[in-house]
DNA sequence: CTGCTAGCATA
DNA sequence: GTATGCTAGCAGA
């Protein structure tokens, strides 16, 4: 390291904002809504370390906007007046952020009457002019004036970083002329405006052109256009602007900093341990407490902190460029190891042997989790420690690796032990590709991928993301080692040392991701439950997935060329009405001949302005014109063909003909599975013509298919939590429960009601699930918006208790930010305080569902866990194969129906005891369309 | 080659 | 009116 000094300058009101808006909503109790915020805290504290793990420095000062007017309030009234006042519960967290940073051995700045980018630019002047180093970490633009050859600004969170190269290349302007650009741009976060029409592009083509803004605006008679004309038009103002968005560096810190221009007065402290882990303690961040009891005493290397703190680590910022790929880690002080030895394999080995939980990733040859095989394998067991064990690397240059039999060979025991705890990022994937080569890891009992996932279910859930939000660490992206589209290449054509760098990297960042969010799900028990299933349901996904569903392929062979010719006659007949061969499939060309053409009248528009020819539109043309139902039969087949009965032949694997679906544990934001290449939970089953698709989901000899499923879940559910009594009382009577709606609302007695009233009566219920409108009705049934208005009244006055609960949770949804389910899943919608009506709108339908969506699937994953466990036990020869939200698809020989048929649908209505009885109904046949 | 839209399959 | 995933066509690289 150089002898150079460092002083590091932290916009804190800028990361204040961040950290407020990063963070889940927590609370010093956490759950209890009525008790202090603490996110802000929490999430300014993970920043902080996290710069301070990335940036070695010798001055530091983490600087506020204080209270009060500044100069720029003096000349121009209207600055920062549009801003909206600050949180209560941001304002409330302040004063704690100010006294952590502090125990944080930062000096803490907030000079009243001098703005934070003030007291920023002066000290980084100061600074510059001695020759030290300067970074100023902040997430705002408008400190890049300040960049020059000693200034450079990094923004945390994304990991840019602005020096003298930087801005030029972001803003098209070298950084001294910053002023005079944003001067043009203007500033609409600070209410201070610019040239109109003037953006980025224009102004930094105008400086490029004239060299600064004094000869901008001494050419501004030349300046041509609208632009040249707000030019003008803005020449008073352009002085006034440029003085407000100067930063000044040349404030009075008198009685802030002693001793200036010596920086002394702001050498970086050590953490004060003792009195942090009192703060810690008293806002309940008990992760936090907790290691750093471990890091001053000497704890399991496991359960070393996620950030150890510099002072006590002692060799935090110790050089490790020996290490042969540490500087591919950046800032960070790592130590990243390359095995290629059976030396270097027997140390690692028996240091995972010894850890508490070891953090593992795997790099394969793709990303088809049935088919991957191993390229390497990387391990954590301790933050800013890692290696990769390179075992397929074939690129020109790439070095003798250790075997990866033999290395599979010997870490098999390791990772096949249940009592050897391990950890990953989206583990099922690792499970298959483990599975590939015949390991079945045990012992892994974490996925910061499903973390994630109970705690910000709407965030992404990918490492990268999860790194730059809860660690403040940005890496190696696959893509720069990769590339990507058509040039990707292989994982195993990449350099080993790179590789090495990236996988590490990711085991790493892995660990470091857990040791933030571990302790979240650890306080909160609603929580931790939710965390516990997703890892459960985790392991019976792979089980099912790595099943797979077997594929009749030559019945599926036989429906396409049946489609096929069928689809062909259509188009014929399709050219010959329309006097004309067109592409039935191109919404387009369908538009021109059917409205130019033919003359049929536009129904509706698509949401771009097209004349749109759905489904529904043609149901209403084909009353008038012929073409219309040969479009309706086409579209239909072409859809069952092309991805159905092609596509699911292709997806088999060819030596065991079954198909393997990829079951997304972490996209659903109600909790629900989704399902992939190729999706089974919308295989067709409405129409007769769809449904014999399912004729092709076949038992092998001796086999047979059954399907099991809940019957009317989600208004089951609706009764649980309305708790209103008369539907309450439908389900425990074991009622029809569409009959005894429609006998409720349309006033007539149970065997009075007619199939036409209870179909609406079916309507109805589904679009209570949906949080539905008046409008949304009418539709649905082919009435008016009026009468389906009081459809929805009559139901609401029959079932008080469902109208009581739906207002209950749209007020929950608005004061919180989010619902829950019925075991304490938290369903988010940032959208619920939209000022945008229709968005906010859909927030509040989304809020309706969301429990009753998200509770039927955490009831359906606590059934998979359940009855895989016991089929273990008792039944090994029945196969879980299929989940579509409400049902559940087994393979098993003929001989164990009768065991399925008394204990599966038992054991998924007893998963749960709610206020209502729950259902399963079983359905036993040769295929998937006989088993129901 | 990539990203978007229109349309449509399921619970 | 909720929640998804997949296909074909098409426009702009």
């Amino acid at each position: 390291m150089s002898d150079k000094k460092t002083l590091l300058l932290v916009d804190g009101s800028s990361y204040l904002y961040r950290a407020f808006h990063a963070m889940p909503d927590l609370r010093a109790v956490p759950g209890d809504p009525a008790s202090p915020a603490t996110g802000a805290i929490r999430g300014m504290i993970n920043m902080m370390q996290a710069l301070r793990k990335e940036v070695h420095a010798d001055y530091a000062a983490c600087v506020f906007d204080a209270k009060g007017p500044t100069f720029r309030d003096a000349i121009y009234p209207a600055y920062k007046q549009q801003r909206n006042p600050m949180p209560d519960d941001l304002r409330a967290q302040i004063p704690p952020i100010h006294e952590v940073v502090r125990l944080m051995g930062w000096k803490v700045l907030d000079v009243p009457g001098v703005e934070a980018d003030d007291v920023i630019g002066t000290l980084a002047v100061t600074a510059a002019r001695q020759g030290i180093e300067v970074v100023v970490s902040s997430g705002d633009k408008d400190l890049a004036q300040l960049v020059d050859e000693h200034i450079t600004i990094i923004d945390t969170m994304n990991g840019k970083r602005r020096d003298v190269a930087g801005v030029e290349a972001e803003f098209g302007v070298p950084a001294r002329l910053m002023v005079d650009f944003q001067t043009l741009v203007g500033d609409q976060v600070d209410n201070v405006p610019g040239v109109e029409k003037v953006g980025p592009k224009t102004a930094a083509k105008w400086l490029q052109e004239y060299g600064s803004l004094d000869a901008v605006v001494a050419s501004a008679d030349k300046i041509k256009g609208v632009a040249g004309e707000n030019l003008r038009k803005a020449l008073d103002w352009l002085p006034t602007g440029r003085q407000l968005l100067t930063i000044k560096t040349d404030c009075d810190l008198n009685g802030w900093v002693e001793g200036l221009p010596s920086l002394d007065a702001i050498t970086i402290g050590a953490p004060d341990a003792p009195r942090l882990k009192d703060f810690y303690e008293q806002y309940g961040f008990k992760g936090l407490a907790r290691a750093l009891g471990d890091a001053t005493s000497s704890a399991p290397v496991a359960a070393t902190p996620a950030v150890a703190m510099p002072g006590q680590s002692g060799d935090l910022f110790a050089d490790h460029s020996a290490s042969p790929v540490a500087e591919a880690a950046q800032h960070r002080a790592v130590v990243y190891d390359t095995i290629l030895n059976w030396t270097d394999f027997d140390h690692w080995l028996q240091r995972l042997q010894k850890a508490e939980l070891v953090a593992l990733d795997t790099e394969t040859t793709s990303l088809d989790e049935m088919r991957a095989e191993i390229v390497g394998i990387s391990f954590s067991v301790q933050p800013g420690e890692a290696a990769y064990i390179p075992l397929a690397h074939a690129g020109p240059d790439a070095p003798a690796q250790l075997p990866r039999d033999e290395v599979l060979a010997r870490l098999a025991p390791w990772l096949e032990d249940g009592k050897r705890h391990k950890l990953g990022q989206h583990i099922k994937y690792d499970r298959h590709v483990f599975a590939n080569h015949g390991i079945e890891v045990r012992g892994y009992v974490h996925d910061t991928m499903l973390q994630s996932y109970v705690l910000e279910v709407h965030k992404p859930h990918n490492l990268t993301s999860l790194a730059e939000r809860h660690t403040g660490r940005t890496g190696i992206s696959y893509e720069d080692l990769c590339g990507k589209g058509a040039h990707q290449i292989p994982f195993a054509q990449v350099p080993v040392d790179k590789a090495a760098a990236y996988s590490c990297e990711d085991s790493d960042q892995t660990l470091d991701v857990h040791n933030a969010l571990w302790p979240l799900l650890q306080a909160d028990d609603k929580l931790r439950f939710i965390y516990e299933l997703e890892i459960a349901s985790s392991e019976a996904l792979f089980r099912i997935e790595r099943n797979g569903v077997l594929i009749d392929a030559p019945t599926l062979a036989a429906q396409s060329h049946e489609l096929g010719q069928r689809i062909v006659q259509l188009e014929t007949d399709a050219y010959a009405i329309a006097g004309q061969p067109f592409n039935l499939s191109s919404p387009k060309q369908l538009g021109e001949i059917f409205f130019d053409k033919l003359g049929m009248p536009v129904v509706k528009k698509t949401a771009t302005g097209a004349r749109s020819t759905d489904e529904e539109v043609l149901e209403k043309l084909a009353e008038d014109y012929p073409l219309p139902a040969k479009l309706l039969e086409h579209r239909s087949l072409v859809k069952l063909k092309g991805t159905y009965t092609d596509k699911l032949a292709q997806l088999a694997l060819p030596r065991t003909g079954r198909v393997h679906t990829h079951y997304a544990q972490a996209v659903a934001v109600t909790g629900r599975l989704s399902s992939n290449d190729p999706n089974l939970q919308n295989i067709p089953i409405r129409t007769a013509e769809g449904r014999r698709i399912r004729e092709a989901f076949v038992a092998p000899a001796g086999c047979v298919i059954a399907s099991a499923d809940y019957s009317q879940i989600e208004l089951r559910i609706m009764a649980h939590l309305s708790g209103d009594h008369a539907l309450l009382h439908a389900f425990h009577a074991g009622l029809d429960v569409h009959r005894a709606t429609a006998a409720e609302v349309f006033g007539v007695a149970l065997d009075q009601v007619t199939s036409e009233q209870r179909r609406y009566a079916k309507v109805i219920n589904f679009g209570l699930i949906y949080g539905m409108s008046s409008f949304g009705l009418a539709k649905n049934l082919g009435i008016e918006t009026k009468a389906a208005a009081a459809y929805i009244d009559r139901y609401f006055q029959r079932y008080p208790g469902v109208k009581q609960y739906m207002d209950e949770t749209k007020a929950a949804a608005k004061s919180m930010g989010y619902v829950e389910t019925v075991f304490g899943r938290r369903l988010y919608l940032p959208e619920i305080n939209s000022p945008n009506g229709p968005r906010r709108a859909g927030a509040e339908r989304a809020a309706i569902n969301a429990p009753m969506q998200g509770t039927a699937a955490d009831l359906i994953k606590m059934a998979m866990v359940a009855v895989q466990k016991e089929v273990d036990a008792h039944q090994p020869g029945i196969k879980m194969i299929m989940q579509v939200h409400d049902e559940l698809v087994f393979e098993l020989p003929e001989g164990d129906v009768d065991w399925l048929k008394s204990h599966i649908p038992r054991l998924m209505a007893e998963v749960a005891a709610l206020k209502v009885p729950l259902l399963a109904e079983v359905g036993v046949g040769p295929n998937w369309d006989k088993a129901h």
